[in-house]
Parts: C-alpha cells; structure tokens; sequence
DNA sequence: GTGAAAGCGCTAACAT
DNA sequence: ATGTTAGCGCTTTCAC
C-alpha cells in the first residue's frame, strides 16, 4: 500500500517546479519545451501519478463533477434519464453526483446542497417543486441548472420536457372516436407534475365529454392502494355507458390490470384501458393494451448535453426543449374488434 | 451572489480561532466551554456557513462519500440496487458518487478511478469481472469494498448476492414435474455472472433432463437480437417433446413473449415459458407466465449496511450475505390446466 | 479550554 | 519557457 504520487514527486522526478507540472496537467504546453514535456510524460507514467480532484477542486472551483437531483431511481423512468445524463457527462469528462429527493422539498434540498457542498459545476435536476425559486437561486449563485423531465413556468433558462398535454388530448380524441363515454384519469400522487397532467385530462374530458372536472380524475395513492375502490366506483358509476381509465404512470396501469384480470373485467367491453408505460410489457397483456410512452433517455441526452455545452461556453444552460412522446393505439381501448 | 462564509469568517464573528470553529464541526466540544460552543452555534446559523467539504477532504482525507460502480442503470434490477444503497448511505451521511461500468472492464476501472479520485471512503462494485484481483488490489490500498449482485469466487471480503443456481435448480425441478422433456436457457451476453446462472442451468438440465450442455444454452446477444432465431431452431428441434424456455432477465422475457405472440405459439402447449421478471408484468401475460425474481432493494439495502458498518468500524468489510429470490410458478409452466 | 502554525495537493498571478 | 509565491478552506499537532 504505497502513497500515490502527488505533483511535488514528479516535479521533483522531473527537476522542474511543480508550476511546469500544473501548465503540463492543464494542456497548457503552447510555451513549453518539448523536451521538458516528454519527459514529464514519462514520469508521470513511471510514478502511475494521478491528479488530486479533490485539492484541484479546491483551488480552481471546479470539480468537473455534475450534480443530478432525480425524484427517484427506483423506477425506470427516471433511472433512463440519469443513464442518459451519465452516459453524456462521463463521454465529457464529468462524473455525476445523484441524489434523490422521493419527491420530498426537503431530502431535494439537502440533495442540492450536498451537491454544492461537493462543489459541482452544474445542476440537473428533476424538480419536486413547482415554484421555479429554490432553482432560480442556484443560477443566481452562478451554478447553471438543466430542468429536466417536469416542466415550470417562468423557468428562463435550459429545460426538457415532454409534452404530457398533447399526448394526453390526443389519447383522449382516440377514446372519443372509439366510442367511449366516460374517461377516468387515475393519478397516484399529488405533485404539479402530476397535477399538469390531470389537468390536461380533465380539459380534455371536459372539452370531448363534457365531464365536469371532478369527475374525471382520481387519486388512488403513492402505493395505488385505492386502485381497487377506483375501478370499483367507476365501474358502477354511469350504468350503460363505455368507459376507459388512463393510468398516469407504468406501475398504476399494472396495478389496474392485475385488479381487472382478478375481478374479471373484459377489456375493452366492460372498460376500456390506457396509460403510461415505460416498458412495453403493456403490448404483451391481453388483449394489447394501449400506451403512452416518453423517450426517457433522450430527455437525459439532451440535458446532459445542454449542461455540457453551457459549462464550455460558460454562462447559464439555455433553450427549452419539448420532446416527443409517442401513442401506441391498441385493442384495450378499441370498441370495434376484439 | 453573496460569498459563501468560511470557517474564518466563523471565527473572526465569534472571536475565537479557527481551531475552536474545527473542533465544534468535529463534534469535540468536551473541553469547550458553553458558552462558546452556544456562540459558535448561533454565529453558524447566522452566517448560513456550510463547511466546505472539498477542504475537508483534502485534509483529512475522508470524504463521506461512497463509489457506486454498477454495470447499467438502465433496467430495473441495477437502479433499484442502486436506490437501496443510496437510501442507506443518505440516512448514515454519506453521499454517494455513481458510474456505470456498462459491463466493460474498462469503463469499470475509470469509474473505480473517478471514485478513488474523489477520495471516496469506500466502494460498492456490481463487479463485471470474475477475478477479484482489481477489488482485492482497491481493499489492499485501504479503500474497503463490498461486491454485490455478482458472486465471486475467492473473495475475502463482504458482498451480497443471491443464489441463482439455487432458483434455476427450482425452476428446473417445477419444469420437469410438469412434465417438460427439453428445456434451454437464453442468455444474452456472456458474462461470467451470466455464465454461473447458464451453468448451473446446464447441471440441472444435465442431470435432470439428461441434456448435454451445448444443448441447455443459447446466446441470444445483447439486445437479443437472437430470440427469433432462438426460438424457431428450438421449436424445430425434438419434434414431438414438451419443451420449455427459461430467459436469463426480464429483457428477454419480454422479447421471448412478443416473438411468442407474434408467431401465435401457444403457451405452454407449443412451449412452456418462464424467467427472470423484474417488475411482475409476466403475471399478466397470458397465460401467466411463471417468474424468477431477486429481491434488488434488499441487494442494494444490505450492501449499504455492510459497507457502512465496516466505516463505523475501520477495517474491511465482511461477511457474505445470500438473499433468497422467489418463484412464481404459473400457467406457462404448467402442462396439466390452461 | 483555546490558539498558532504548518500543511493537504494543487492552481494562478506575477515574476524572470 | 520556467520558477516563486501565495493561497483555496479546512484539520491537526503541539503549545500555552
């Protein structure tokens, strides 16, 4: 277990100061004699030295580490978007630093300030809160921020997204069109995000059905415990009517199929089903299950990138991007054929 | 954009030295009096002063970080590790630093590297290589290490794993009991992790189904390009047996079942099907698709533990821990009812 | 009980 | 082309 060479070795390896072997780290070679670069070259292989990020970062302020402040890993949705962000940063040169915030302000909070206590040179996040000012506050502290994945008003600098509103009416328009009667959005938790997208359900549900708000929307827990009680009401709510649920993300839409299959439930007939789906397993279940999918590695891609090329240019990360999610129609919420 | 206050900034408020300010941080108040250790507190509050790790660091060479090295993040089974961790070290203090290895021993070594650069205080690996001498070199420079999700051989320290051939062996027994007469295993790359489950695949195919073991295992690539392919020579071959297919992780589960769907085979009469299933969606394919699954967030949760114990302690980390999957035997494994 | 002083490993003026 | 010097913000002997 012998020490690691610092820079005072190999400039004394080398016969120079440690200044040359600073210039030398730092490509700065335009004034340097090439014999002097060759043989600090060698000895630097010779004495395996490695840079101390750590003092680096201490004197210069930069860390080339990124912070990435995520809601969860434990869904693939977001774990697709941090191994975008990390497949960018690391082709880069940065390392990442993840957090997680649960959706909580305050574990995000703490998550923020580990990062900049961690001195990082810039901020991806995806934001539990709706208010752009705990974000705005990071800029303002000269650390560029990249929104990424939920969307804030007022937020003026780098941010992706996908539309959710426009995915939202255009699989409302499909049900419409295939005779359905009375749609219900099943939401997990609370949380702007989640409340933009049942918002776009209920205008939607308002506009082509003419559903009064309250009526479109259900809450049924973080877990999708009330699930079963949701499905339940709405299925005896509107008697002789064609229904269909839209569930708001990957785990709800299971938890509502696996309560259809127990209680029996013919989909499309008896209800129709639609949702979020991160996986495609949505297509394998019968009878083909209706999707609404989002291109999480590309939102990380692209924030990465827009980190990145914010911390070349110097300044503030830039331009909001909205990417493209994609609808699959299948026979859950066809009236046709089965 | 106001200065960060520093220690002496603490100090020259309070009146006393920078020491007294170190020896608060660092939870030494035995020999202080209270009413300065009372000052200190309200100064600290007052100025909003955050220790500045990096300095202390650099100093003390503890970083309270922890190196996360998996092999992806992209599925399921590696995030949710990754959260168990990163839960256990957040609760304990530590922040933890995550890289991707991509299952490419080179990518695997700078991600060590970008750790050990960052002075983390120790590594969580989901190693990619077999021989334990790059983990074992990492434990001898003092860095301790906790394998996890991959079993190596010869590894004197702690790690996690479960016991996969202990599962397939199962599996294989249900297989044969439903009166299944052929049986092969898809793989997808070959990883020595992969080649331990194909292995012990084979054994049991061997004695069970006195299979040679060229004849128990197909690669089907990375992106299982192969199942195709995989399936039509498999469904050709022992015409008039009752054959059954085990796919290496969820993945190829989900391939197999589509290719399954589209080619109208039926299961389990043309073919009995199960696998590794990360998220349960297998429940819900017709007609119930029997399942292998590792229970991730303990995997992640226990290692966590483990290397958190081994900080508090000083010393190396220890102990294998072997975490029991489950199995769900369904109707795609079973020959007697639909 | 508290402080002075010497760095940790590196960078960046400012010389030369 | 290269060196001198003065720190970055903190910890840690050792001294009082």
């Amino acid at each position: 277990m012998e020490k690691k060479a610092t820079i005072t070795d190999v400039a004394r390896e080398v016969g120079v100061s440690k200044t040359t072997i600073s210039r030398y780290l730092n490509g700065s070679f335009e004034f340097m004699s090439d014999k002097t670069r060759q043989r600090i070259e060698a000895v630097i292989k010779e004495l395996n030295y490695v840079p101390n990020s750590v003092a680096r970062t201490l004197k210069s302020k930069r860390s080339m580490l990124i912070g990435v402040v995520v809601n969860t890993l434990r869904y693939q949705v977001a774990a697709q978007t941090v191994t975008g962000i990390h497949g960018v940063c690391t082709k880069n040169g940065y390392g990442t630093v993840v957090c997680c915030s649960d959706d909580d302000p305050d574990k995000e909070l703490q998550g923020i300030q580990l990062c900049l206590n961690q001195q990082v040179d810039g901020l991806i996040i995806i934001p539990c809160l709706e208010s752009p000012q705990r974000y705005l506050e990071l800029c303002q502290q000269g650390i560029p921020v990249v929104l990424c994945t939920r969307r804030i008003q007022d937020w003026p600098y780098g941010c992706v997204y996908v539309r959710h509103d426009e995915l939202i009416t255009s699989m409302l328009v499909h049900l419409k069109e295939q005779g359905f009667e009375k749609v219900r959005f099943l939401q997990d938790v609370n949380n702007f995000h989640k409340n933009a997208m049942a918002d776009a359900f209920q205008k939607g549900a308002e506009y082509l059905f003419s559903m009064p708000p309250e009526e479109s929307v259900v809450l049924i827990g973080r877990e999708g415990s009330l699930v079963p009680e949701a499905l339940e009401q709405f299925l005896l709510e509107y008697p002789g009517r064609r229904k269909a649920v839209c569930a708001v993300n990957t785990h709800t839409l299971f938890l509502v199929l696996k309560e259809l299959e127990r209680r029996q439930i013919q989909i499309p007939w008896d209800l129709g089903v639609c949702g979020y789906d991160a996986q495609g397993w949505s297509e394998l279940v019968y009878p083909g299950i209706s999707s609404i999918r989002q291109p999480m590695d590309q939102i990380g891609i692209t924030a990465g990138e827009k980190m990145i090329r914010c911390l070349q240019e110097g300044g503030m990360s830039q331009g909001h991007t909205a990417l493209e999610g994609t609808l699959a129609f299948r026979r859950s919420t066809r009236q046709s054929d089965p």
